[in-house]
DNA sequence: TGTACATCAGTGAACGCGCGTTCACTGATGTAC
DNA sequence: TGTACATCAGTGAACGCGCGTTCACTGATGTAC
């Protein structure tokens, strides 16, 4: 009875159970993460939500930090979705914003709008809970930053960006920067690699500053400084890379 | 019998005591931090360390948050002696770096060496923790972001400040950046504010991405990725200022 | 088609641990006369 | 100079609460024949 349109063989009564149950256990664990900080997040509260016992939740993760890292993969593909969304629908404001700002705003709106999410992928990592090794989390962060670079470089040649005007990087951070291009699908030849990594911090430190309250005397206005920061930001970055 | 150079009354027994088992409270609460990171801070194994009860914390801070507070305050100095010191040594070092640079690399230093209390200002707020709203921190970085503004903005004119080239701020921002300068010690018109701004989230963007593991891929380069957008930044800054 | 068995979601009970804070009290230090 | 009192650092005992994880077990769901 349940929608098959895909041709994949129907889950049983079991298996759409327990679907349900997982979705709603990693829904209500992030509702606490929102109400009271990831700090805060504890199994039996979330077990006590739900009207189960703690041990139940068990038999769908192994352990915390199994949940709390699927939590943090969620939330890091939220925000690459938000990126990406900010940039698709960003000729639809009539603003002369270029579409790279844009996307930086599309970053800085949803970490406002989700601050304790924003604070367990990007905060005082989390006591007691180790990060697995694995790359759940490096698809989305290698998504969104294609995301950027496409906005930064994409209609740049790749000898233009090669030449692009910084300071001299030193051969042991050029070839780095090289074998990091091998193995990640962007390939960015050196020193734009480096401005792209200076642009990030300069985004992400204005969005950090904000979201965890240390720009507070700046009130209502951090938006526009936002905002001109970036614009400055995207001006300059223009300016290094020489016409074609 | 202790040494009374500046003619204050000589302190009795129980007060130096008193200050001596402070002082040992504070140093090992914030040893806990930098061993087991913030959040980890507990009044019972800060006292079990010292060989006393819990209770007796009682008679140097009224309550955990008042410890934390001491700790953050103490950080934040910590952090704006380590600026000034960078600055102040600078012309030591045959280099030819901008003091600005070579400012913004003293941030980088302290908060890579002192991880722990580098989140414990600007990571996650600690859980159960309410910060108080006088201005014991706010000292430290008023005192911190003189030494920026002056590295930054010290060789130029106001009329050339205020001339700054920056996209036009709104008449709203511009007032409020007028009112924060009459109470603030620091005396930048609204565009060279806006800059500072800009800058310092810069800078705290990479080093907190830095510190926080989000650049590891980087590998050893770090330092020189930082000092490269530092370079950078500072020369953008100054083509924005005209000259006299 | 029904039956025997395997799988799985859930519970009850418990282990062993942590925490901040309050209260009543003792003994040392400091002070006024 | 000694004496009576006040202040303060510290303890013992307790309150009331939280947590993650493990174990043995029941009853529902699924599967092989």
């Amino acid at each position: 009875m349940t929608t098959d349109v895909d041709g994949a063989p129907p889950l049983s009564l079991r298996e759409r159970r327990r679907a349900v149950a997982t979705r709603e256990i990693l829904d209500t664990a992030e509702r606490h993460i929102t109400e009271q900080g990831p700090h805060a997040l504890s199994l039996r509260a979330v077990a006590r939500d739900l009207g189960m016992t703690v041990q139940a939740l068990y038999h769908y993760f192994p352990n915390r930090d199994a949940l709390i890292t699927a939590i943090i993969a969620k939330a890091y593909d939220a925000l690459a979705d938000a990126v990406q969304e900010a940039v698709d629908t960003a000729h639809l404001g009539a603003g002369d914003l270029p579409r790279m700002v844009v996307a930086t705003e599309g970053y800085r709106s949803w970490a406002i709008a989700h601050p304790e999410l924003f604070q367990l992928l990007y905060g005082t990592p989390l006591r007691n809970y180790a990060a697995p090794v694995d790359g759940l989390t490096t698809r989305a962060m290698v998504r969104m930053s294609m995301v950027f670079q496409h906005e930064m470089f994409g209609h740049f040649t790749r000898e233009q960006l090669a030449a692009a005007d910084t300071p001299p990087l030193s051969p042991e951070l050029r070839a780095h920067l090289e074998l990091l291009r091998q193995d990640g699908p962007g390939a960015l030849p050196p020193p734009a690699a480096a401005l792209l990594f200076s642009a990030w911090g300069h985004m992400h430190g204005l969005v950090v500053l904000e979201v965890f309250g240390h720009l507070s005397f700046v009130g209502e206005h951090q938006a526009e400084i936002f905002r001109m920061a970036m614009r400055n930001m995207l001006t300059e970055l223009n300016a290094r890379i020489p016409a074609a």
